[in-house]
Order: C-alpha cells, then structure tokens, then sequence
DNA sequence: AGAGCACTGATCC
DNA sequence: GGATCAGTGCTCT
C-alpha cells in the first residue's frame, strides 16, 4: 500500500494498478471491481490526481472497450498523444485511439 | 452543499 | 446506432 494516501479509496485504486506489470493494460472497470467498489468515475479522478506518478501508471489504464479514454484531465489533445505513445514504449500498440489487440493487452487484477 | 468528472451499463429515441 | 439516465466516490466551486 502507497503511504499518505488522499483517500482510503485512492489508495486502493493505486495499489492495485501497481499490480499491473509492464506492457500490459487495465481497465477502469477491473480496477473499480477489483476494490470492491462500483465508482468508475471515481477511479478515473484518482488517477487524473494521481499524487504518486512514476509509481501509479495512469497510462496504463483505460476504458472497457479498449479505448484510451482519457489522461491528464484530457481526453483529447496532446496529452492523450503522449500516453499513447508511453504505450506503445512499453510494447502495446495504440491505433486512432484504442488497444489493438486490448483483448490479450488487458490483465486482470489479483488482490 | 451542489455540480462535474479520465466510466459503465441500461434505457430511450 | 447514437443520446440520455442512473449509480458511484471524490474534487472543485
């Protein structure tokens, strides 16, 4: 678990995309249901806070259908130009907006 | 206290 | 097939 975390659910949001290992993704809705919690949104506010950068990978979350969805309180931009291409560094490749292949990208969160 | 948000699933048109 | 509503938790005004 992160120290100081803003709240009790933040933190838990953080500690599982933690979980996440690079190349892969997850969803928002993995990451709200593997909490416990149904507050989708809520996760997505988190991540925008996102107090803990380099050790939380917002980038490496996105929406249920494979879609970026959005990053630094854009959905559109530079900003989401620049998490498609940390993506694709780590070996997913990004395609007009969305995971290619989200299918076999996606990873399911474990507690 | 009230509105909005990086979401999602269900309903409505 | 697109637009809207409800549910959820947190942040901003």
């Amino acid at each position: 678990m992160i120290n100081n975390m803003p709240t009790h659910f933040a933190g838990k949001v953080y500690s599982a995309l933690r979980k996440v290992p690079k190349g892969k993704v997850t969803t928002y809705k993995k990451l709200a249901e593997s909490i416990n919690s149904k507050a989708y949104r809520a996760v997505g506010h988190a991540l925008s806070q996102n107090p803990y950068a380099p050790a939380v990978p917002c980038h490496r979350v996105v929406a249920s259908d494979g879609t970026i969805g959005g990053f630094m309180g854009q959905k559109t931009g530079e900003a989401i130009r620049k998490k498609i291409k940390l993506l694709e560094s780590e070996g997913i490749v990004v395609e007009n907006g969305k995971i290619v292949d989200f299918e076999k990208k996606v990873v399911e969160i474990k507690n």
